[in-house]
RNA sequence: GUGGGCGUAGCUCAGACGGUAGAGCACCGGGUUGUGGCCCCGGUUGUCGCGGGUUCAAGUCCCGUCGCUCACCCCA
């Protein structure tokens, strides 16, 4: 144990049978994107680390501390995606998918990293399911996708949940506020050591700052909502009647900023209840300035990611454990083992799953083993079988046996 | 980066005052010369995280170290 070599910190290996419910979860999500009409894009897992830092923003706990960073061979500066947005527009824009008709609507799975202090709901290497919708700012647009995100959920019974909403503002409306935020703040004493610090850098951060301490200065500080711009207003009104139109249930939570800077207009996140600590398993919003912040065109946006690790801890056990049945072909001795294993081809090509023990374990051995991987039907194949040309076919759950001609068993079982 | 808890068999864990390592589960075999799940019997598995110290003797005490975990922070 001393001298093996472990997993890293932060990752892990994700086995079976808890794979099965990860296939369950993303095959919800391409399901889901698929009606809404998003089709998948695939990308690096490591992009320029220029990428991150003019997109997320600098003053962000994600590019100051948590990225994992090195320099290549060439020495240029590399980092392994701590989120999935910026590559997701850094792709769009170098291949010119902005440029199609309509609103782009895209999506991608895969693993992202931070260099964070691993808890739970909280690992180094995390895995989501990010979407993405570019080439619109119209409202309907940001409650589609929150009500796609709704329906993912909802399709892996994820049980009691809280989705947030709030509005950020466009830069002019932001900008005021942040002003007004900023000059109440520095009129404050006794915040966090964090806050004052964030008061001057990035004033919004200080709003979902954990402290119970700023949590009390915070009670009358200025809310975002009444600072909003007309238009602003309009679109998030509009966003919220959607949403009650739909029978999406919200909170209205106007300190919810999100950790990065990019954000715009509509913000949203999803809380699940008995996650502990880390209970976001989704987070999104609008990014209208995000594509031009990476030199190209305005292209108005708005996405989510789903966080698999943690939403998979709240999901039901058996999630996606409704396998089709499975076949055992139980042989005793040479001849019937070499007509087992055409029969267990047979069945295979039928699409059944069978399985048999090549090691020559005794039938009691077989048939425990049959048992053990939860086989509904075993095939006993013996010298008598070979002579009459009729296999028993026995039915695990109950015990109930019956003869069934050789030539017809692929048959037989497939109508089972 | 900061704090708390924990590291004993593949897994979950027990090991009062230090005396030379156990249980359950799992796994293999037998009870049924060709029939699983229950039951019974037998068997395999450990550098007691690592290093050092105290001691006649350390899983047990002390120091250090590494790892895991939960929380802060932050976020998916």
């Amino acid at each position: 144990m001393a001298g093996k070599i472990k997993a890293i910190r932060g990752m892990r290996d994700i086995l079976p049978p808890e794979t099965t419910r990860w296939q369950a979860v993303e095959n919800a999500a391409r399901e889901v994107f698929r009606v809404y009409g998003y089709r998948e894009i695939r990308l690096p897992v490591i992009e320029r680390t220029e990428l991150f830092a003019r997109s997320i923003g600098t003053e962000t706990d994600i590019v100051s501390k948590e990225m994992y960073t090195f320099a290549d061979r060439h020495g240029d500066s590399l980092t392994l995606r701590p989120e999935a947005t910026a590559a997701v527009l850094r792709a769009v824009l170098e291949n010119g998918l902005d440029k199609a008709a309509g609103v782009k609507k895209l999506y991608t799975l895969g693993p992202m990293f931070r260099y964070e202090r691993p808890q739970k709901g909280r690992y180094r290497q995390f895995h989501q399911i990010n979407c993405e919708a570019l080439g619109s700012d119209a409202p309907e647009l940001d409650a589609e996708v929150i009500l796609m995100l709704s329906d993912i959920l909802k399709k892996v019974q994820l049980g009691a949940s809280r989705l947030l909403v709030n509005s950020l503002g466009c830069p002019g409306c932001q900008a005021e506020f942040k002003a007004g935020l900023s000059q109440f703040l520095m009129s404050k004493e006794g915040l966090c050591e964090d806050c004052q610090r964030r008061r001057v850098t990035n004033p919004l951060r200080v709003l979902d700052c954990k402290s119970v301490h700023c949590k009390e200065i915070l009670t009358d500080a200025p809310v975002l909502k009444d600072y909003l711009c007309p238009d602003c207003a309009a679109h998030f009104a509009r966003v919220l009647e959607l949403l009650s139109r739909f029978g999406v249930t919200y909170e209205e939570q106007p300190r919810l900023v999100r950790g990065l800077d990019y954000y715009t207009r509509t913000a949203f996140e999803v809380v699940a209840v008995g996650l502990g600590a880390q209970d976001a398993v989704a987070g999104g919003g609008r990014y209208n300035g995000l594509a031009q912040e990476l030199g190209g065109p305005e292209l108005p946006a708005i996405g989510f990611a789903i966080g698999e690790d943690r939403l998979m801890e709240v999901l039901p056990e058996n999630l996606g454990q409704n396998a089709g049945k499975t076949v055992f072909l139980a042989a005793l001795g040479d001849p019937a083992k070499d007509q087992a294993f055409s029969l267990l081809q047979a069945l295979r090509q039928e699409g059944i799953a069978a399985e048999m023990d090549f090691s020559g374990k005794s039938l009691k051995a077989q048939m425990s083993l049959a048992d053990r991987l939860a086989a509904d039907y075993t095939v006993i194949l013996g010298d008598r079988e070979l002579e009459t040309g009729k296999a028993n076919l026995r039915r695990m759950a109950t015990g109930d046996q019956q003869e069934v001609s050789l030539s017809l068993l692929p048959m037989v079982l497939a109508g089972l």
